[in-house]
DNA sequence: CCGGGTTAATGAATCGTTTCAACAACGCGC
DNA sequence: GCGCGTTGTTGAAACGATTCATTAACCCGG
């Protein structure tokens, strides 16, 4: 098996006698091609190790099989999730993914999608880095579908699929409100960014429901949103001497930093402080005290974006939709009940706390008998 | 903006009043073309909003500007720490990178390759599914440039990138010893994996090294290599009754897993159980009890299987290489010490065991007065 | 045995770019 | 004013697959 170079459909057509048009239909229209000569043909691939040229085969069709994804962070696990969602509606119609990562620069981001317009992909799915919206449309002006994936599309010209920020704020505080916390803070990126300005909101709106002031939410602002920002953020908190009885942090990342400095300066979580997360991703169960979280159903948004940017560049006359999921909360001992906890015993007795709403495929859930709440 | 047919090299060369090898030239050397000429061209391109169609461009020039990254598992931060590598490095030459996902399964990875294959990319780079090696040396000979990353090409017909398995496994046992842990179990994959097998052995060396049986190793199997598995792991050694006093992971998620069910079992960590991951993610810092793990330099791995697999392509005549890394130890509260050490105090006392060869970036490290060991 | 219908196979045109031999224009020295 | 190198520009020939109008072969009923 020597380093060939790459055979062509005309040499396998003159290998099997027939001409490049059969050798085409054999690839594309097998039903059409007469058994005796399908088989001359796929022998004649076998032998010569045929690959087909996907560059030719886009050039003539027009579009190319693959849809491109841009993510603003793959180191996150909410993404990667999200991806495998992407991946598998788009394995299923037989199109390849093609995973880049912006990495919250606007500079990779359009390159990004200035290499996937080039590709001539069949569609694209970001998550935008800012609100603005200009380079996504300006894609979809070029004639590329786009889907906006954890952003809703304010407008109808393109098609979005999120889960909504607001009532995941919401049910956020909401939760730290019932479990007895009163001074909180919030902490997220620029308020400038759609997200973090929304997740806020809701949590004002939950003060409100409560009867308290909104203002009661401060909001801490953090340069990025991984794990170091959290560290920061918790050293940034613990240098003022008092700290909020309450946290929410804007995904989990932010949240797992910011717990591991806290229990690393003697701070006990959740009797000093309670913790929420976002986006339950799975090393949220795994922390250091298990985490609260609000969960998007990551896979599922995937799915559906995938699915919407097949039927769109498929479909003749396409209307764009905006999809819109719920989050729901995960309980977990980041935020136990502050009454009835006495002060920092180890081991099991967290399990008493517990009311697991979701759990890591429930598998734990389910062999721990649920204690009576 | 209304959403235009793609305007090709032609539309925009008539618009310019000049000739289609002209505008190409203008995109590919424009040092060769005149000044004004060149304004003439690029104001064309501008106003027509031509993109160039990146198909019929590899099709002429018979290579794609991409490299195709197939990982074992997207959701395993150390993949995607690698793939960060991978595509400093491609941006840096140009390249687009293609991040796949064979999530362990063969039939995954060939449908990936054959893809990779069919798009005529630059170059893959793989951590190939199993030791069998056929399907990158079939790859490999139709023409493509294949870099094995993480798993050492035992013969020199291909590039590789990795890491010494045999060390690290040695250095976590070594440890392990150490501080006093004598009766050891190690949780991975099939032993016919040639990374289980070999950080296996290399524990094994570690009990020779330190005159015990190499056979006090015990190998606990699982079927895949995520958290899943680590609790599932745990949830096997606590229905024995009787539990080993150190267990190496062959890689941090499965650590991390077990970890929490233990703890939540109310076993104490690292008193009764020391716990070594492998390949230092970001989370095993941040976990329940943070992680003593071996590093592996991920970024580092895939930055320069890229640079190779460039090169490769390039080069003219091209001789085959086998880079090695080693792995180090990063020592964290999971084996603190067993002598001295109390119970089970909570919160900051943790601090004095640690020493930290590694640390998030260091940032903690410089920050906490290092207690004299 | 002929005409119409069906089934198979053909081969040339096409997609949009790159490349390259050829050519035009120009300046310069002799 | 002639030849010569330099500098810009041209136009046509690839690249490899798909598509489609034609053609060829064959079957069957009248």
């Amino acid at each position: 098996m020597g380093q060939q170079a790459a055979a062509s459909i005309r040499q396998v057509a003159r290998a099997a006698r027939v001409s490049v048009g059969t050798v085409s239909n054999v690839l594309n229209r097998p039903s059409v091609v007469a058994p005796a000569t399908r088989r001359r043909v796929l022998a004649a691939i076998d032998e010569l190790g045929f690959v087909r040229n996907e560059s030719a085969r886009q050039l003539r069709q027009g579009t190319a099989r693959t849809i491109g994804l841009v993510v603003l962070d793959v180191g996150n696990p909410f993404f990667t999730d999200l991806a495998k969602g992407v991946e598998a509606a788009a394995t299923e119609a037989g199109h390849a993914v093609m995973l880049c990562n912006s990495d919250g620069s606007r500079d990779r981001e359009s390159r990004h999608l200035e290499l996937l317009a080039q590709q001539q992909v069949h569609g694209v799915l970001m998550s935008p880095v800012e609100d603005d919206l200009s380079s996504a449309r300006e894609l979809a002006a070029r004639g590329v579908s786009v889907v906006l994936v954890g952003h809703p599309a304010e407008s109808d010209d393109l098609c979005s699929v999120a889960v909504d920020d607001r009532v995941g704020g919401e049910i956020a505080v909401t939760h730290l409100l019932a479990t007895g916390r009163r001074r909180l803070t919030m902490i997220a990126g620029s308020p400038a960014t759609r997200q973090c300005a929304e997740r806020h909101a809701g949590g004002q709106q939950a003060l409100r429901n409560a009867g308290h002031d909104p203002g009661g939410l401060e909001f801490l602002e953090v340069p990025t949103l991984d794990v170091a920002a959290g560290q920061r953020a918790a050293e940034q908190l613990l240098a003022r001497g008092s700290l909020p009885d309450g946290v929410f942090c804007v995904n989990d990342l932010v949240a797992l930093g910011l717990l591991q400095v806290l229990l690393r300066a003697g701070v006990s979580v959740p009797d000093d402080v309670a913790v929420v997360g976002y986006d339950d991703i799975d090393f949220a169960a795994a922390a250091a005290v298990p985490l609260t979280s609000v969960r998007q159903p990551a896979t599922l948004l995937g799915r559906t974006a995938a699915d919407l940017v097949i039927a769109e560049g498929a479909g003749s006359r396409h209307q764009h939709q905006q999809v819109v999921f719920t989050p729901e909360l995960v309980v977990r001992e980041s935020t136990g009940h502050r009454e009835g906890r006495s002060r920092a015993p180890d081991g099991p007795a967290w399990g008493a706390l517990l009311r697991p709403v979701h759990d890591l495929g429930g598998r734990l859930a389910a062999q721990e008998p649920e204690p009576a709440g």
